[in-house]
DNA sequence: CCGGATCCCCATCGATGTAGTTGGGACTAC
DNA sequence: GTAGTCCCAACTACATCGATGGGGATCCGG
């Protein structure tokens, strides 16, 4: 199952911040975006959701920038997805009335929590650390 | 995660269809579509895909109609899934290269085989027993 | 106090995909 | 040979997604 650009985008934004969390400092969207080869007007709106939830503290005029608003160890990917994917209001489920679309509501249900129990398991922490020892694995090939 | 119509209308078709496979009987389009409330003309497209994937049999003329093509136990959700939704080529994980995107397609490729192992670890017989369930403990409300 | 850097808000756009419709053709039981 | 059924393929309407653009608000350094 696939993420939509939005929530790469704010995902892989999030563990860069993540990185810098310790030293108190901050990254302007244009030096993420850059970095990662992002359209950067197009980033400005995840980190400005992200803001908006209350996941990023932003600071303006110049030397401004993003800052995670909390320890990257409580930062679910959950919280990240909920609030990048599920921004655009309620999906109804209007399951047809039949036995059939009931099972199948049922299969969804556990598809959904399988789901949910990964992303809310995992941390921005995580991420970082997974990615420190990818960047780690990388130094070895160069001795 | 949701499915999208085509699977959806393709998964309640297959679970009545597996209903009638040991007495081995066919259902025609119009009297799923009828039960189900689905436009006919358009499960008529997903029946001919699962068709073309030898997971139905089709059978034509006055009193024809479809019926699995082996037994409900050994067609798997991930069957129907992989022939309706994935019908449309290949999708490009063009991933960035850069260690964060590398740590996300990590976390996805994980969020995937989840997914997978339910899916192919769910057959319609399974689905077809929930369905027998729900129909008795709904017949118990009426006594 | 001014100028530039940076974040902030909102409108718009084009491409793509999804859900559904339509118009026929082929096969078969009666 | 006719009616009922499946078969094939094009077409449309609409929503969403990824992206762009025009200004505005705020703040730091001089």
């Amino acid at each position: 199952m696939a993420f939509s650009a939005k929530t790469e985008y704010g995902i892989v934004s999030l563990v860069e911040l993540a990185a810098i969390y310790e030293q108190g400092g901050v990254l302007q969207v244009a030096e993420i975006a850059h970095r990662q080869s992002i359209p950067d007007r197009y980033l400005e709106q995840m980190l400005t959701s992200l803001r908006r939830a209350r996941i990023l503290r932003s600071i303006r005029g110049p030397k401004g920038g993003y800052q995670l608003a909390r320890p990257p160890a409580e930062i679910t990917i959950a919280d990240v997805v909920n609030c990048l994917e599920g921004d655009q209001s309620a999906r109804a489920a209007a399951s047809r009335d039949t036995p059939e679309f009931d099972v199948l509501a049922a299969l969804q249900e556990q598809l959904d929590q399988a789901h949910a129990a990964i992303l809310s398991g995992t941390s921005l922490q995580d991420l970082l650390e997974q990615r420190d020892q990818r960047i780690q694995a990388q130094a070895m090939y160069f001795i």
